[in-house]
DNA sequence: TCGTTAACCTGACGGTGTCAACCTTCGGTG
DNA sequence: CACCGAAGGTTGACACCGTCAGGTTAACGA
């Protein structure tokens, strides 16, 4: 049997609040799945009535919401610590920050990212993960090497990362080869493929187009890169 | 009240199976959600009774992945309708089909590809979608462009799409400037990064070296671009 | 005509989110 | 000290859910 938790002092009643966002946190991590998440026995982990929960959450649903959102602060830290020095080298670093930060809190990605947003409005994790990408994109236009709106461009780069963080929560199962060398392969393709965006021709050309014009520019990439790698 | 379905001859009672999935995808597109789907209102839709559904599918998991699964093919169709051709050409259009496909079937594309695997192996949908893209990504091959393991980069190829896609299903209150600029972008910055995989250098360089390389790059793009586009 | 069997229905069980109503104890007030 | 308002919960119940054991009906071959 749980032990009971004592009642709260008078004026301390917020003390439930994260109590209960500490169970659910558990349970969710445990569960692997929202649905699998009861409000029963989030209450039985911190020793309370069910229907207290109701007294700080209007619902599971806002419940399961606040300990998803719980976590998400530590994604504008990630993106602090990663964003000094040159703009492209930290676009590259905060890039793999962000996939890390998904498959780090696999449960909480999921529900805030992958689920049809039952709130009207911008989701506030959306925003602020898509804030930070504008920011570290918009820092990379002062550099003069790419020309646009930063919030489009940064909309591309963000799609990219998600999906390769959402393909890998998701689809465990799935045979990859090598995770890490998948991340690296999305970011370096994301971060050039941001780079190189308003210098890019409207749409893939043809294989012989394609074949005349990337040899020279393998040729110029190739040659850059050996440089740079000694 | 609605009304009783009349009892399927002998050897019919398959027939009841296609009413159920009938009934069950009608009421997924109206739900929007898979939670909000119930096996109740489904079987009173086909005018039957609640555990008749149990008779055809061994729950109700098995009911919504059923339903899901049943327009998957339309994908085999659209990519292998948008094949011909030039492969770069070609994988241009199978990426848009691919989004667009996701963006036509918004609540199975999410149940099949933004859900853990409750089955373990690999997600027969997954599997399929992969596998084209694979196919696309290896007649490209062939054109001598782009030199590495097909799989491999199809992967990275994947990964940008469903992003795209993930992000426009799940989110759809977000402030989008252009859906159609979007799915443009990605397509074009994935097809570009897909066919640059094995010429791109290991990582970001920083910005005076892209500067400078992107320089010579950018006029190389651009002379293609002006002779691609009259 | 009759029995077999496919095709379904009835009723129930345990579990869920949620709510109205009740209780219990703290802390200030007369 | 007695009291009482209210903060901080609890009890019991409701409606709904997925699921199953067991009974019922109707079609067909013999």
């Amino acid at each position: 049997m749980t032990t009971r938790r004592v009642r709260a002092k008078r004026g301390e009643g917020a003390l439930l609040r994260e109590e209960i966002l500490g169970a659910a946190e558990e349970l969710l991590a445990e569960a692997g799945t929202e649905e699998a998440l009861t409000v029963r026995a989030v209450a039985v982990r911190a020793g309370v009535s069910t229907p207290a929960v109701y007294l700080h959450f209007a619902g599971k649903e806002a419940l399961v919401e606040a300990v998803c959102m719980r976590v998400w602060g530590e994604l504008g830290r990630l993106f602090r610590d990663n964003s000094g020095g040159d703009p492209w080298l930290a676009l590259g670093r905060c890039a793999r920050a962000y996939i890390r930060f998904a498959l780090d809190h696999p449960v909480q990605y999921r529900v805030l990212m992958m689920r049809p947003s039952g709130s009207p409005g911008v989701p506030p994790a959306a925003a602020e993960a898509f804030g930070h990408m504008v920011d570290a994109v918009s820092a990379c236009m002062e550099t003069g090497v790419v020309a646009g709106d930063p919030e489009e461009i940064a909309l591309g780069l963000w799609s990219a990362l998600h999906g390769c963080a959402s393909l890998l929560i998701a689809q465990p199962s799935f045979p990859w080869p090598d995770r890490e060398a998948l991340i690296d392969r999305v970011v370096r393709v994301a971060g050039f493929g941001t780079a190189l965006y308003s210098r890019l021709p409207r749409d893939l050309p043809p294989s012989d187009e394609l074949a005349a014009r990337f040899d020279a520019l393998g040729a110029e990439l190739a040659a850059g890169e050996d440089q740079s790698s000694p």
